[in-house]
DNA sequence: CACCAAAGTTAGTGACCAATTACTAATCAA
DNA sequence: TTGATTAGTAATTGGTCACTAACTTTGGTG
Protein backbone atom coordinates (compact mmCIF):
# COMPACT_ATOMS: atom_id res chain seq x y z
CA UNK A 1 0.00 0.00 0.00
CA UNK A 2 1.46 3.44 -1.27
CA UNK A 3 0.51 6.11 1.16
CA UNK A 4 -0.01 9.98 -0.57
CA UNK A 5 -1.13 13.16 0.65
CA UNK A 6 -4.62 13.67 0.08
CA UNK A 7 -4.07 16.56 -2.44
CA UNK A 8 -1.99 13.79 -4.65
CA UNK A 9 -4.96 11.24 -4.18
CA UNK A 10 -7.37 13.56 -5.08
CA UNK A 11 -5.02 14.10 -8.08
CA UNK A 12 -5.00 10.42 -8.93
CA UNK A 13 -8.66 10.24 -8.30
CA UNK A 14 -9.41 13.06 -11.35
CA UNK A 15 -6.81 10.66 -13.61
CA UNK A 16 -8.92 8.01 -13.27
CA UNK A 17 -12.37 9.66 -12.83
CA UNK A 18 -12.04 10.88 -16.33
CA UNK A 19 -10.98 7.33 -17.96
CA UNK A 20 -14.07 5.88 -15.64
CA UNK A 21 -16.28 8.27 -16.90
CA UNK A 22 -15.32 8.84 -20.41
CA UNK A 23 -15.67 5.20 -21.07
CA UNK A 24 -19.44 4.89 -19.44
CA UNK A 25 -20.34 8.51 -18.54
CA UNK A 26 -21.81 9.58 -14.87
CA UNK A 27 -24.37 7.43 -14.20
CA UNK A 28 -22.86 4.19 -15.54
CA UNK A 29 -19.81 4.81 -13.40
CA UNK A 30 -19.46 3.19 -10.08
CA UNK A 31 -17.32 5.52 -7.19
CA UNK A 32 -16.08 2.00 -7.33
CA UNK A 33 -14.75 1.27 -10.12
CA UNK A 34 -12.85 4.78 -9.52
CA UNK A 35 -12.05 3.60 -6.66
CA UNK A 36 -10.53 0.18 -8.03
CA UNK A 37 -8.12 2.47 -10.56
CA UNK A 38 -7.14 4.60 -7.77
CA UNK A 39 -6.25 1.48 -6.02
CA UNK A 40 -7.81 2.79 -2.92
CA UNK A 41 -10.88 1.54 -1.27
CA UNK A 42 -14.51 3.07 -3.04
CA UNK A 43 -15.31 5.06 0.88
CA UNK A 44 -12.39 6.65 0.87
CA UNK A 45 -13.43 8.68 -2.28
CA UNK A 46 -15.86 10.28 0.25
CA UNK A 47 -12.94 11.43 2.28
CA UNK A 48 -11.46 13.43 -0.33
CA UNK A 49 -14.41 14.60 -2.39
CA UNK A 50 -17.83 15.17 -0.91
CA UNK A 51 -19.78 13.36 -3.85
CA UNK A 52 -20.03 11.56 -6.90
CA UNK A 53 -20.95 15.13 -8.58
CA UNK A 54 -17.72 16.20 -7.39
CA UNK A 55 -15.61 14.01 -8.64
CA UNK A 56 -17.33 14.27 -12.06
CA UNK A 57 -17.09 18.18 -12.19
CA UNK A 58 -13.21 17.54 -10.92
CA UNK A 59 -12.46 15.86 -13.93
CA UNK A 60 -14.60 17.70 -16.30
CA UNK A 61 -12.98 20.88 -15.48
CA UNK A 62 -9.85 19.17 -15.72
CA UNK A 63 -10.61 17.38 -19.24
CA UNK A 64 -11.99 21.30 -20.98
CA UNK A 65 -8.63 22.68 -19.36
CA UNK A 66 -5.90 20.26 -20.53
CA UNK A 67 -8.11 20.34 -23.88
CA UNK A 68 -7.68 24.19 -24.00
CA UNK A 69 -3.73 23.99 -23.49
CA UNK A 70 -3.46 21.48 -26.05
CA UNK A 71 -4.44 23.95 -28.58
CA UNK A 72 -2.73 26.46 -26.79
CA UNK A 73 0.57 24.77 -27.29
CA UNK A 74 -0.08 24.13 -31.01
CA UNK A 75 -0.96 27.40 -31.54
CA UNK A 76 1.98 28.61 -29.57
CA UNK A 77 4.57 26.21 -31.28
CA UNK A 78 2.92 27.54 -35.32
CA UNK A 79 4.46 30.17 -37.85
CA UNK A 80 1.69 33.17 -37.80
CA UNK A 81 -0.97 33.17 -39.71
CA UNK A 82 -0.90 29.13 -39.49
CA UNK A 83 -3.03 28.83 -36.27
CA UNK A 84 -5.57 26.74 -37.97
CA UNK A 85 -3.38 24.00 -39.09
CA UNK A 86 -1.36 23.61 -36.30
CA UNK A 87 -4.90 23.45 -34.12
CA UNK A 88 -6.28 20.92 -36.63
CA UNK A 89 -2.90 18.44 -36.63
CA UNK A 90 -3.38 18.85 -32.65
CA UNK A 91 -6.74 17.61 -33.09
CA UNK A 92 -6.17 14.89 -35.04
CA UNK A 93 -3.11 14.05 -32.75
CA UNK A 94 -5.90 13.59 -30.01
CA UNK A 95 -7.94 11.22 -32.28
CA UNK A 96 -5.46 8.83 -32.31
CA UNK A 97 -3.38 9.20 -29.12
CA UNK A 98 -5.86 10.23 -26.52
CA UNK A 99 -9.54 9.62 -27.95
CA UNK A 100 -10.51 9.15 -24.05
CA UNK A 101 -10.59 13.18 -24.28
CA UNK A 102 -12.96 13.62 -26.81
CA UNK A 103 -15.21 10.61 -25.24
CA UNK A 104 -15.15 12.93 -21.90
CA UNK A 105 -16.14 15.94 -23.32
CA UNK A 106 -19.06 14.07 -25.22
CA UNK A 107 -20.10 12.67 -21.67
CA UNK A 108 -19.66 16.25 -20.21
CA UNK A 109 -22.15 17.73 -22.87
CA UNK A 110 -24.70 14.99 -21.59
CA UNK A 111 -24.48 15.20 -18.29
CA UNK A 112 -25.13 18.64 -18.75
CA UNK A 113 -28.46 18.38 -20.35
CA UNK A 114 -29.39 16.01 -17.89
CA UNK A 115 -28.61 17.99 -14.85
CA UNK A 116 -30.42 21.32 -16.59
CA UNK A 117 -33.25 19.22 -16.88
CA UNK A 118 -32.94 18.08 -13.69
CA UNK A 119 -33.09 21.39 -12.49
CA UNK A 120 -30.21 21.97 -11.40
CA UNK A 121 -28.21 24.35 -13.08
CA UNK A 122 -25.00 25.43 -11.18
CA UNK A 123 -23.40 22.53 -13.04
CA UNK A 124 -24.39 23.58 -16.52
CA UNK A 125 -23.18 27.37 -15.85
CA UNK A 126 -19.68 25.90 -14.34
CA UNK A 127 -19.20 23.68 -17.67
CA UNK A 128 -20.40 26.68 -19.93
CA UNK A 129 -17.71 28.46 -18.44
CA UNK A 130 -15.35 25.95 -18.93
CA UNK A 131 -16.36 25.38 -22.52
CA UNK A 132 -16.60 29.75 -23.48
CA UNK A 133 -12.84 29.78 -22.24
CA UNK A 134 -11.86 26.94 -25.03
CA UNK A 135 -14.10 28.93 -27.66
CA UNK A 136 -12.57 32.32 -26.41
CA UNK A 137 -8.82 30.61 -27.31
CA UNK A 138 -9.71 29.10 -30.40
CA UNK A 139 -11.36 32.42 -31.56
CA UNK A 140 -8.73 34.15 -30.47
CA UNK A 141 -6.22 31.81 -31.82
CA UNK A 142 -8.09 31.94 -35.58
CA UNK A 143 -7.72 36.06 -35.37
CA UNK A 144 -11.04 36.67 -34.43
CA UNK A 145 -13.37 35.60 -37.27
CA UNK A 146 -16.51 33.71 -35.69
CA UNK A 147 -17.67 31.88 -38.90
CA UNK A 148 -13.73 30.33 -38.68
CA UNK A 149 -14.06 29.63 -35.42
CA UNK A 150 -17.01 28.05 -35.77
CA UNK A 151 -15.91 25.94 -38.78
CA UNK A 152 -13.37 24.79 -36.60
CA UNK A 153 -15.39 23.80 -33.84
CA UNK A 154 -17.72 22.61 -35.87
CA UNK A 155 -14.74 19.71 -37.34
CA UNK A 156 -13.84 19.37 -34.04
CA UNK A 157 -17.51 18.36 -32.99
CA UNK A 158 -17.70 16.06 -35.64
CA UNK A 159 -14.75 14.73 -34.82
CA UNK A 160 -16.10 14.07 -31.40
CA UNK A 161 -19.09 12.20 -32.70
CA UNK A 162 -17.45 9.99 -35.14
CA UNK A 163 -14.78 8.78 -32.81
CA UNK A 164 -17.64 8.03 -30.45
CA UNK A 165 -19.57 5.97 -32.48
CA UNK A 166 -16.78 4.53 -33.54
CA UNK A 167 -16.59 4.81 -37.22
CA UNK A 168 -12.77 3.23 -37.85
CA UNK A 169 -10.45 6.05 -39.62
CA UNK A 170 -10.42 4.74 -42.71
CA UNK A 171 -14.58 4.87 -43.27
CA UNK A 172 -15.89 7.08 -45.85
CA UNK A 173 -17.12 8.70 -43.14
CA UNK A 174 -13.91 10.68 -42.27
CA UNK A 175 -13.28 11.09 -46.28
CA UNK A 176 -14.25 14.83 -46.21
CA UNK A 177 -11.88 15.96 -43.86
CA UNK B 1 -57.50 2.55 -18.64
CA UNK B 2 -57.51 2.70 -22.18
CA UNK B 3 -56.33 -0.38 -23.67
CA UNK B 4 -54.62 -0.91 -27.21
CA UNK B 5 -53.33 -3.66 -29.45
CA UNK B 6 -49.42 -4.36 -28.80
CA UNK B 7 -48.32 -2.62 -31.85
CA UNK B 8 -49.93 0.42 -30.71
CA UNK B 9 -48.70 0.17 -27.29
CA UNK B 10 -44.96 -0.71 -28.36
CA UNK B 11 -45.32 3.24 -30.63
CA UNK B 12 -46.22 5.13 -27.44
CA UNK B 13 -43.22 3.08 -25.53
CA UNK B 14 -41.07 4.58 -28.68
CA UNK B 15 -42.67 8.16 -28.13
CA UNK B 16 -41.97 8.27 -24.47
CA UNK B 17 -38.63 6.43 -24.35
CA UNK B 18 -37.57 9.10 -27.03
CA UNK B 19 -38.48 11.77 -24.43
CA UNK B 20 -37.21 10.10 -21.34
CA UNK B 21 -34.15 9.09 -22.92
CA UNK B 22 -33.11 12.21 -24.75
CA UNK B 23 -33.27 13.85 -20.78
CA UNK B 24 -31.24 11.17 -18.67
CA UNK B 25 -29.39 9.07 -20.95
CA UNK B 26 -29.28 5.07 -21.26
CA UNK B 27 -28.69 4.41 -17.30
CA UNK B 28 -30.16 7.83 -16.25
CA UNK B 29 -33.64 6.55 -17.34
CA UNK B 30 -35.52 4.06 -15.60
CA UNK B 31 -38.22 1.91 -17.25
CA UNK B 32 -40.55 2.70 -14.06
CA UNK B 33 -40.17 6.71 -15.80
CA UNK B 34 -40.57 5.42 -19.41
CA UNK B 35 -44.05 3.02 -17.82
CA UNK B 36 -45.52 6.08 -16.02
CA UNK B 37 -45.23 8.37 -19.18
CA UNK B 38 -46.49 5.79 -21.55
CA UNK B 39 -49.45 5.07 -18.68
CA UNK B 40 -49.02 1.72 -18.14
CA UNK B 41 -47.33 -0.54 -15.39
CA UNK B 42 -43.29 -1.13 -15.62
CA UNK B 43 -43.48 -4.81 -15.52
CA UNK B 44 -45.83 -4.43 -18.89
CA UNK B 45 -43.06 -2.84 -20.77
CA UNK B 46 -41.35 -6.65 -20.67
CA UNK B 47 -43.89 -7.92 -22.31
CA UNK B 48 -43.68 -5.46 -25.47
CA UNK B 49 -39.60 -5.64 -25.47
CA UNK B 50 -37.36 -8.15 -24.36
CA UNK B 51 -35.12 -5.54 -22.43
CA UNK B 52 -34.50 -1.60 -21.64
CA UNK B 53 -31.30 -2.44 -24.05
CA UNK B 54 -34.44 -3.08 -27.08
CA UNK B 55 -36.12 -0.52 -25.83
CA UNK B 56 -33.05 2.43 -26.15
CA UNK B 57 -32.46 0.65 -29.33
CA UNK B 58 -36.04 0.93 -30.82
CA UNK B 59 -36.38 4.71 -29.52
CA UNK B 60 -32.45 5.42 -31.42
CA UNK B 61 -33.34 3.99 -34.82
CA UNK B 62 -36.87 5.58 -34.61
CA UNK B 63 -35.10 9.25 -33.81
CA UNK B 64 -32.43 8.87 -36.53
CA UNK B 65 -34.75 8.02 -39.12
CA UNK B 66 -37.10 10.71 -38.32
CA UNK B 67 -34.03 12.95 -38.60
CA UNK B 68 -33.49 11.49 -41.87
CA UNK B 69 -36.74 12.34 -43.12
CA UNK B 70 -36.67 15.98 -41.64
CA UNK B 71 -33.78 16.57 -44.25
CA UNK B 72 -35.66 14.19 -46.78
CA UNK B 73 -38.45 16.40 -46.85
CA UNK B 74 -36.30 20.05 -46.43
CA UNK B 75 -34.63 18.83 -49.79
CA UNK B 76 -37.59 17.46 -51.51
CA UNK B 77 -39.37 21.02 -51.55
CA UNK B 78 -36.52 22.62 -52.20
CA UNK B 79 -34.96 24.55 -55.61
CA UNK B 80 -32.24 22.56 -57.33
CA UNK B 81 -29.01 23.75 -55.59
CA UNK B 82 -30.82 25.07 -52.66
CA UNK B 83 -30.54 21.54 -50.58
CA UNK B 84 -27.55 23.06 -48.39
CA UNK B 85 -29.85 26.40 -47.64
CA UNK B 86 -32.61 24.15 -47.00
CA UNK B 87 -31.42 21.43 -44.69
CA UNK B 88 -30.30 24.03 -42.97
CA UNK B 89 -32.97 25.85 -42.45
CA UNK B 90 -34.16 22.27 -41.25
CA UNK B 91 -31.74 22.03 -38.80
CA UNK B 92 -32.64 25.52 -37.34
CA UNK B 93 -36.08 24.19 -37.39
CA UNK B 94 -34.98 21.71 -34.85
CA UNK B 95 -33.27 23.36 -32.68
CA UNK B 96 -36.50 25.69 -31.72
CA UNK B 97 -39.05 23.08 -32.46
CA UNK B 98 -37.73 19.48 -31.48
CA UNK B 99 -34.22 19.89 -29.50
CA UNK B 100 -35.55 16.58 -27.76
CA UNK B 101 -34.34 15.09 -31.24
CA UNK B 102 -30.78 16.69 -31.15
CA UNK B 103 -30.30 15.78 -27.26
CA UNK B 104 -31.29 12.01 -28.07
CA UNK B 105 -28.83 12.17 -31.05
CA UNK B 106 -26.27 12.57 -28.05
CA UNK B 107 -27.32 10.56 -25.78
CA UNK B 108 -27.31 7.70 -28.75
CA UNK B 109 -23.56 8.86 -29.35
CA UNK B 110 -22.58 8.23 -25.98
CA UNK B 111 -24.54 5.31 -25.48
CA UNK B 112 -22.24 3.34 -28.30
CA UNK B 113 -19.19 4.49 -27.01
CA UNK B 114 -20.39 3.14 -23.69
CA UNK B 115 -21.52 -0.01 -25.32
CA UNK B 116 -18.27 -0.51 -27.14
CA UNK B 117 -16.08 0.06 -24.19
CA UNK B 118 -18.15 -2.97 -22.79
CA UNK B 119 -17.58 -5.22 -25.43
CA UNK B 120 -21.09 -5.34 -27.32
CA UNK B 121 -20.50 -4.36 -30.63
CA UNK B 122 -23.89 -5.01 -32.07
CA UNK B 123 -25.37 -2.31 -30.87
CA UNK B 124 -22.58 0.05 -32.18
CA UNK B 125 -23.11 -1.71 -35.45
CA UNK B 126 -26.79 -1.46 -35.99
CA UNK B 127 -26.45 2.37 -34.85
CA UNK B 128 -23.53 3.02 -37.20
CA UNK B 129 -25.65 1.91 -40.24
CA UNK B 130 -28.07 3.95 -39.19
CA UNK B 131 -26.42 6.80 -38.86
CA UNK B 132 -24.47 6.12 -41.93
CA UNK B 133 -27.76 6.62 -43.83
CA UNK B 134 -27.70 9.72 -42.54
CA UNK B 135 -25.03 10.41 -44.05
CA UNK B 136 -25.50 9.38 -46.99
CA UNK B 137 -28.68 10.66 -47.20
CA UNK B 138 -26.68 14.15 -46.70
CA UNK B 139 -23.99 13.59 -49.11
CA UNK B 140 -26.29 12.85 -52.01
CA UNK B 141 -28.38 15.46 -51.42
CA UNK B 142 -25.77 17.86 -51.31
CA UNK B 143 -23.94 16.76 -54.54
CA UNK B 144 -21.60 14.07 -53.75
CA UNK B 145 -18.70 16.41 -51.96
CA UNK B 146 -17.53 14.73 -48.78
CA UNK B 147 -15.93 17.99 -48.36
CA UNK B 148 -19.16 19.60 -48.47
CA UNK B 149 -20.78 16.80 -46.29
CA UNK B 150 -18.83 16.83 -43.70
CA UNK B 151 -18.98 20.77 -43.04
CA UNK B 152 -22.61 20.83 -42.94
CA UNK B 153 -22.39 17.57 -40.55
CA UNK B 154 -20.13 19.15 -38.88
CA UNK B 155 -22.27 22.42 -38.20
CA UNK B 156 -24.88 20.03 -36.86
CA UNK B 157 -22.86 18.78 -34.58
CA UNK B 158 -21.57 21.56 -32.94
CA UNK B 159 -25.23 22.93 -32.54
CA UNK B 160 -26.46 19.49 -31.25
CA UNK B 161 -23.16 20.36 -29.04
CA UNK B 162 -24.53 23.95 -27.73
CA UNK B 163 -27.91 22.71 -27.10
CA UNK B 164 -26.83 20.22 -24.92
CA UNK B 165 -24.80 22.85 -23.17
CA UNK B 166 -27.87 24.97 -22.66
CA UNK B 167 -26.46 27.59 -24.75
CA UNK B 168 -28.63 30.40 -25.13
CA UNK B 169 -29.82 31.51 -28.59
CA UNK B 170 -28.39 34.63 -28.50
CA UNK B 171 -24.99 33.61 -26.62
CA UNK B 172 -21.95 34.77 -28.69
CA UNK B 173 -20.99 30.97 -29.36
CA UNK B 174 -23.74 31.14 -32.10
CA UNK B 175 -22.57 34.05 -33.79
CA UNK B 176 -20.57 32.20 -36.60
CA UNK B 177 -23.77 30.65 -38.20
C1' DC C 1 10.30 6.68 21.13
C1' DA C 2 5.98 8.08 21.92
C1' DC C 3 2.17 10.32 20.26
C1' DC C 4 -0.94 12.40 17.18
C1' DA C 5 -2.70 13.82 12.95
C1' DA C 6 -3.60 12.34 8.59
C1' DA C 7 -4.26 8.28 5.47
C1' DG C 8 -6.74 4.50 4.93
C1' DT C 9 -10.04 0.31 5.80
C1' DT C 10 -14.18 -2.78 7.00
C1' DA C 11 -18.79 -3.25 7.57
C1' DG C 12 -22.94 -1.70 6.85
C1' DT C 13 -27.68 1.06 5.26
C1' DG C 14 -31.40 2.57 2.68
C1' DA C 15 -32.77 3.58 -1.86
C1' DC C 16 -33.40 2.31 -6.42
C1' DC C 17 -33.97 -0.65 -10.42
C1' DA C 18 -34.41 -4.32 -14.28
C1' DA C 19 -36.64 -8.30 -14.73
C1' DT C 20 -39.80 -12.49 -13.29
C1' DT C 21 -43.86 -14.71 -11.71
C1' DA C 22 -48.31 -15.31 -11.00
C1' DC C 23 -52.31 -13.30 -11.29
C1' DT C 24 -56.85 -10.38 -13.27
C1' DA C 25 -59.70 -8.07 -16.77
C1' DA C 26 -61.35 -7.06 -21.17
C1' DT C 27 -62.38 -8.38 -26.05
C1' DC C 28 -63.97 -11.28 -29.61
C1' DA C 29 -65.33 -15.32 -32.32
C1' DA C 30 -68.31 -19.32 -32.57
C1' DT D 1 -72.77 -17.38 -23.46
C1' DT D 2 -68.85 -19.45 -23.16
C1' DG D 3 -64.07 -20.21 -24.03
C1' DA D 4 -59.86 -18.71 -25.59
C1' DT D 5 -56.84 -14.99 -26.53
C1' DT D 6 -54.77 -10.78 -25.52
C1' DA D 7 -53.98 -6.56 -22.55
C1' DG D 8 -52.68 -5.42 -18.35
C1' DT D 9 -51.42 -5.39 -13.01
C1' DA D 10 -49.47 -6.47 -8.17
C1' DA D 11 -46.01 -8.31 -5.67
C1' DT D 12 -41.44 -9.52 -5.36
C1' DT D 13 -36.51 -10.58 -6.09
C1' DG D 14 -31.70 -10.29 -6.56
C1' DG D 15 -28.50 -6.97 -7.42
C1' DT D 16 -26.16 -2.48 -7.45
C1' DC D 17 -24.84 1.80 -5.68
C1' DA D 18 -23.79 6.30 -3.16
C1' DC D 19 -22.76 7.36 1.07
C1' DT D 20 -21.90 6.88 6.54
C1' DA D 21 -19.89 5.39 10.83
C1' DA D 22 -16.66 3.43 13.40
C1' DC D 23 -12.29 1.59 13.54
C1' DT D 24 -7.00 0.79 12.26
C1' DT D 25 -2.48 1.89 10.39
C1' DT D 26 1.44 4.77 9.39
C1' DG D 27 4.75 8.32 9.10
C1' DG D 28 6.68 12.49 10.73
C1' DT D 29 8.04 15.40 14.76
C1' DG D 30 9.08 17.25 19.62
Amino acid sequence: MVRMSAEERRESVIRAAITEFARAGYKGTSTEAIARRVGVSQPYLFRLFPTKEAIFLAAAHRCLEETREVFRKAVEGAPPRGALQAMAAAYDHLIAEDPEKLQMQMQIYVAVASAEAAGDHEFGSAIRAAWLELWDGAHLALGGDPAETTRFLAKGMLINTLVSLGFPPDHRVWSGF
